[in-house]
DNA sequence: ATTATCTATAGATCTATAGATAATGC
DNA sequence: ATTATCTATAGATCTATAGATAATGC
């Protein structure tokens, strides 16, 4: 069953695709590679011609993970009315709280980031940055200097709510922390 | 090799104490049954006489990772000269930041948790509550609803900042994260 | 008699490889 | 001829159990 060149790169890309959204779901050694390519629509002997390793693999889908959270970074940049506002009430949403499969990644993927290859955690450093990047030009203040500490404060605030939001087993305690992160952040940096 | 009850509890505990420990450090999925009896000083055969399953041991252990912390919140409540800053440099220390195996358990197993069983997200949420308890008290502000509110960015701003310096490969970026976000905490609510 | 632990192993699963097959691309 | 995928499997590892052993505790 030989497939063309584009095929093989439809191919590798839907691997890493699927291994980056159930990695989110449920974590890096949450499911093995046979499974991954059944999801994938393939078998798994195929997986080595795409991979050195698995090692490999999560390299790659961890920095795809990240880039989701790129594009939705782009997204607001380009956004003419785009406010400090409306991030921090995405972020903080019962949605990205739920929807771990495309979740931003810096806050899901945390974890298992420290624990993975230099790949992996060059990727989220980089997009770190990119969020303070944005963050910085978001946030009302007089000195650029004060500006850079506030969005890592901020960006600190969004991933340890949502951590947090996640890992409690009471809905309205989860929901508390939520709203009052939300709230405070768009009063102090409003 | 018959033991008594009471070097019996001494051995569940070391297992569980073990687990705790090697659970923050490489993840809850990154050793097995066997190599944990290993270090707790067992063989594997006698795991299932302590735990029906290993799930059962990742609950426990968890929760026993949580109360280190509870222990860490009890400790600064009995001291007199407790203070937010000494809270908030501690947490945000290198020292925490590299000391996965004794780690605040809230930061380090928040993912984990998330995907574990009913008692590891109870005895989560459980600790939680007893840091926000801590922060309200140690929080200067005028309405109690508003230092419940502070309390709570608080603690996504120091769980945040841990897991984000943890996978960052740039230690100056890491180094920065931390005190950025511990200057912003003592500024904000001091 | 009960039980805490040990040795040994069953059965499942996981990563990785070998060799066959069938299509692509020179 | 090359190569992308498939089937099949090797070898390691993981959870869990069975049965033996040796001490405790009634």
């Amino acid at each position: 069953m030989g497939k063309s060149r584009a095929e093989k790169a439809e191919n590798h890309e839907r691997i890493v695709r699927t291994a980056a959204a159930r990695f989110r779901e449920i974590g890096v050694d949450g499911i093995g590679v046979a499974d991954l390519m059944k999801e994938a629509g393939l078998t798994h002997g195929g997986f080595y011609r795409h991979f050195a390793s698995r090692d490999e693999l999560v390299g790659e889908a961890i920095e795809r993970a990240l880039q989701d959270g790129g594009n939705a970074v782009d997204a607001v940049l380009s956004n003419e009315h785009a406010s400090l506002g409306m991030l921090v009430d995405a972020y903080l949403s019962a949605a990205h709280r739920d929807g771990l499969a495309t979740s931003c990644a810096v806050t899901t993927l945390a974890g298992d980031t420290s624990r993975s290859n230099a790949r992996a955690r060059t990727a989220y450093t980089r997009q770190v940055g990119k969020y303070l990047e944005l963050l910085v030009k978001l946030i009302a203040s007089d000195k650029r200097k004060s500006r850079r500490k506030k969005a890592i404060a901020a960006l600190a605030t969004l991933v340890g709510a949502v951590s947090m939001s996640r890992a409690v087993n009471d809905p309205k305690l989860s929901e508390e922390i939520l709203q009052s992160a939300a709230d405070e952040l768009k009063a102090n940096l409003g």
